[in-house]
DNA sequence: TTGACATTCAAGTAAAAAGTTGAATAATGG
DNA sequence: CCATTATTCAACTTTTTACTTGAATGTCAA
């Protein structure tokens, strides 16, 4: 299972669920623990708890009568590094600038080396 | 201007502006050559680079006839720290959970150590 | 100045997402 | 077995988002 990167970021991208992911961090919870932390129905919690779930970012599990909840890895990771590379790229592109700027500095000190 | 990372989560949770971040990673680019990507119109463009510029991750700014887009660092360094904070805190549930079930082992070991 | 170009503004439509309520399912404790 | 608790399923409404088209704005080049 693949999961890409825009349905984390899109899945991350609304209050409720990145406060549920947040929450998950500290410890796994049931359902009912993490609805608690909302004024909105518990159905509702249970559909983010769906999108998260289709986003690969949490995973449920029959724990006797109520479900344990748990924030998966993965996806966490992997937009992680999406986000690594964007980050780095542009990094580079500064410091090549720098670059640049320096050279030409140079070459005006130089005056008229090449051309 | 703090920007809140969900906000920065539901930009790049649309596969068009992710993919106009993921563009402008390489080098600045001007509306039309971002528009020219897509199969949809550019005031459609213009209007995904307003979500964009609006959760801060890039700036717009006049170059004679044309606009000159600009991915900016900041909510992509933000968003990154929110991320790492929760994998790192993750990860050390991880390694608290296997001193535990170390420790259980321990025990069981040594039997009726306690009760 | 005028005409062409690049882009945004504005208004409207269609599709997707978030929320609600009520019924169904599944496991537990008496 | 039955009532209770936890959660999901299903249908529906409301809000938001993505997209379109057409008009407005601002800059350049002749």
């Amino acid at each position: 299972m693949a999961f890409a990167v825009t349905d984390t970021f899109a899945a991350l991208g609304d209050p409720v669920r990145s406060t549920i992911v947040d929450r998950l961090a500290g410890s796994d919870a049931t359902v009912g623990e993490l609805a608690a932390l909302f004024a909105i129905s518990f159905q509702a919690v249970s559909q983010h708890l769906g999108v998260l779930e289709r986003a690969g970012l949490v995973s449920r599990h029959r724990e006797g009568r109520t479900r344990r909840v748990r924030l998966e890895a993965q996806p966490l990771d992997d937009s992680l590094r999406w986000m690594e590379t964007r980050k780095r790229q542009l990094e580079e592109r500064y410091s090549r600038l720098d670059t640049v700027l320096a050279r030409v500095a140079s070459m005006t000190a130089t005056t008229e080396e090449h051309a």
